[in-house]
DNA sequence: GTAGCTGCAAAAACTTTGCACACAC
DNA sequence: GTGTGTGCAAAGTTTTTGCAGCTAC
């Protein structure tokens, strides 16, 4: 057990099997298990992860890092990915389940990080008269709080 | 010609002269003319400037990049300076002329920036109800328009 | 005079690139 | 079979660290 018997036939490249192969295939890509496996990691992941975190997380054999930062990089193209950069240098990578303009919140304590659908702020943008004559294209917001999970948790110290 | 005689006796450190020595001098920092140039270069700058081009409009003799990595963390530090990490991997720095709670607005065409005082995002935050049960604690908003020289100028292509 | 600061060079950390081989299609 | 994708290793960039000497105070 454990191991599912597959019904023979359905099997040549399990594309039609997981989304991931499917989004893999729409855009034109080879679905290979290294594309797969990054994109499985970064879908459970619930805070941006590094290429190192990305990389440790795939079980083994792990592709080498310039695959993964290879893919990444076409992952964002594609709009399936973003990457969030820090206070430090380190590039953290995070999967968009929504291709709308959207933002993140992420957990001053556990990091974790959700999607914020409705973004209120381009109206209030239309209005604000003092913005030094610009006029805005776009906008990017990042918010930092605390999750439900975390509030309830007393905080060490 | 070129070096200006100067009056001898006002010499000592010229801490009351600028504003930057002044500065330097209230948070217990030595005044050097390293940390002198680079708060004025800082100072001039209309967009974020890398530690490379930091460096490249210091005059000779350059402070190394260590000293003008090692300045701008304390300054960071003290509230002076803002790091804002681009879509590479190059960390940009900016001086902060308010203290307060504010945001910028970047140029998409020649990258300058201003600063935005008035935030009024709190209080749509607070409003706001979906955002996955988190409670807000800060923010972090980046603006991107076309600044009133670029709106005039006419798009190349 | 002393603590803090700087310069230099070496090391570290992260990312990109080149090329031969492998694999998805 | 072909062209894309991958692994490995080397190189490139950016940033940090250590230490001896210097300088602001």
């Amino acid at each position: 057990m454990g191991i599912p018997h597959r019904p023979r036939g359905a099997i040549k490249t399990q594309s039609d099997k997981h989304p991931a192969a499917k989004a893999l295939h729409s855009v034109g890509m080879k679905v290979t298990p290294q594309r797969q496996g990054i994109l499985s990691v970064l879908d459970f992941a619930r805070r941006p992860l590094s290429v190192e975190e990305i990389s440790q997380r795939l079980s083994e054999p792990r592709p080498g890092l310039s695959t993964i930062y290879r893919n990444l990089e076409r992952f964002i193209q594609e709009g399936w990915a973003e990457s969030m950069p820090g206070s430090d240098q380190i590039m953290r990578f995070l999967k968009c389940h929504s291709g709308a303009h959207h933002h993140h919140i992420q957990c001053e304590e556990c990091g974790c990080v959700v999607e914020v659908g409705a973004c209120e702020i381009e109206p209030l943008l239309r209005e604000a008269k003092d913005l030094g004559g610009f006029t805005i294209t776009r906008h990017r917001l990042q918010l930092f709080g605390l999750c439900p999970t975390c509030l309830v948790k007393p905080q060490i110290g």
